[in-house]
DNA sequence: TTGTAGGCGTTATCAT
DNA sequence: ATGATAACGCCTACAA
């Protein structure tokens, strides 16, 4: 079955037919078994629905990466495995898919610091997302990209006060943003502050419970993620507050309902596919290059202008 | 390692001890090879991007399928592999995944009828969605759900004209759907027509489209999907009609964005990650009762009242 | 180009 | 409860 080795391709067409006749079909784990290549990639991603049977919406970007993973594999012919943390251990998940796998593309947030370093001893890691080990990882620019929007309702719309409500105090997606945000004020002379003006953990709930409580007090906020935006323009329909007449907002992430919703969410988009496909190209380097230096990757993430901080907007 | 065999459970602890001691991970592949369970069930899907490199947003629902089979699966310890058509052919595939799976989830349109007979006489199969073959099959209520929709317009907001927008003409989906609208006219002893008012072929632009055609003719429309029923909305806003007052639509399949649109959209619910759920444990009950009879599941689609249809929405 | 003999890391079976 | 031994289905190496 094996390309390329010393036989005719006469020869090799003759067995894919006697396979097709018969309907055979390489069994994966001889294969992987004799050639140490099960040539399948793992992908483990935090809970999705950690809310249990409430059909929350959960976080989109898993998908994207997924399909991103999925594309990369495909191309060389490898599988993707997937697999939520759900409750279990590390050596409960180590047990049920790290055997299964070559190598595992971890996306932060689905394990623990410990479990990381212990599967790592027995197999090539790819981490998604900050982290503080020694293994090849990858991320999107989340500083950056908080950094420029903040900049832009600075420069191209002229507020000097402006708020920012962060998700969960100790998201490390939340304090990378929060930076960057502080980072654009400093750059720009502004007094930086040294907290979130508020949190709203992410959600659209706590997003309209933020918008209440800064309610009267600025004239432009930087939402830690679009959700939050998004609950925000229900709290200032209710309350007749026009956007962005009277109030600018920005989100970050740009899930599909940012341009759903009225006004459309100027906001910050992470090349989540790329994510995806990037980790699984790293993983296989590694794999086929177990001694390659240690490789670290930041994707550049983008502004995307539209009418909820006072630009046109091109819908 | 294996469970329940004749020794005691201070022994299975004692080797489960040595094993966390040693870093020890059993190969899947080597189990798999031996007790001729891969304990991995497949997942295929059709192309998630055929559009190549446009970021279009893709169908969804693959999202949520994909997120029901990973919980089911893992509940029985087992993993799941995705794997997307692409542009295989059904021998490709099943070289690079069938083999290494249990068995396989066909999504209905990521594989050739041809190639589902193939593949069915070495792996076992679910198809998720309609499908003429002898398989396990699991679909929602297409049909079901449109007649509800509609007899809900009928009814309820006392229309007795209204438009059918079609979705890809040969697309089981859409037909299915057509068919559910035609039942409820016929209920409702109003004139059946015999093909939908206008095609949309599913996608936003093929809605504004249509839309467009439809523009002055009917006072309801039912949309085929939900992404037309979006599109239909950016035409009516930019010919100032107003929805519902002037005219009512809905859609189908409740994406996120169906909430978050003005107005928000009346559709019919899905349920996707059920459909991933239960599909899955078709595929595992039939692994362990190869011989059990063939089994057909229609899961039942519910009507979200919102506010594009009249109703005053619960938002 | 073909044939043959291990070996991959488990599970299953049978005897002890 | 424990050992020994034969599969499991493929790949690799080597000899012919």
């Amino acid at each position: 079955m094996r390309d390329g080795a010393g036989f005719s391709s006469a020869t090799r067409q003759r067995v894919l037919e006697a396979a097709a006749e018969l309907g055979w079909l390489p069994s994966g784990n001889a294969r992987g078994l004799a050639s140490r290549r099960a040539g399948i990639v793992g992908l483990l991603f935090p809970d999705l629905d950690q809310s249990g049977e409430a059909e929350q919406e959960s976080p989109l970007y898993v998908d994207e990466v997924i399909r991103g993973a999925e594309r990369a594999a495909t191309k060389v012919g490898d599988a993707v495995l997937i697999a939520a943390t759900h409750t279990r251990t590390g050596r409960q998940l180590a047990f049920s898919v790290a055997g299964k796998v070559d190598g595992l593309v971890v996306m932060a947030g689905s394990l623990s610091n410990q479990d990381i370093t212990a599967i790592s001893r027995s197999l090539p890691l790819v981490i998604l997302g900050r982290s503080r080990h020694k293994l090849d990882t990858i991320t999107a620019d989340n500083r950056g990209g908080a950094r420029e929007i903040t900049t832009h309702l600075i420069n191209e719309h002229g507020f000097d006060d402006i708020a920012f409500v962060g998700g969960p105090p100790r998201s490390p997606d939340s304090i990378e943003r929060f930076a960057g945000f502080r980072d654009a004020l400093k750059s720009a002379g502004l007094p930086i502050p040294n907290k979130p003006d508020a949190i709203g953990g992410f959600t659209e709930e706590g997003g309209e419970r933020a918008m209440r409580e800064l309610l009267g007090h600025k004239r432009a906020i930087v939402f830690g993620n679009d959700e939050m935006a998004i609950g925000a323009l229900s709290t200032l329909r209710k309350a007749r507050i026009r956007v962005p007449t009277d109030i600018a907002l920005t989100g970050f992430d740009d899930i599909g309902a940012a341009r759903h919703v009225r006004p459309p969410l100027t906001t910050v988009r992470q090349p989540m596919r790329e994510l995806g496909e990037r980790s699984v190209r790293m993983l296989l380097d590694r794999l086929n290059n177990p001694n390659q230096p240690r490789c670290e990757v930041v994707l550049p993430t983008e502004v995307v202008r539209r009418r909820s901080c006072g630009c046109r907007g091109r819908a």
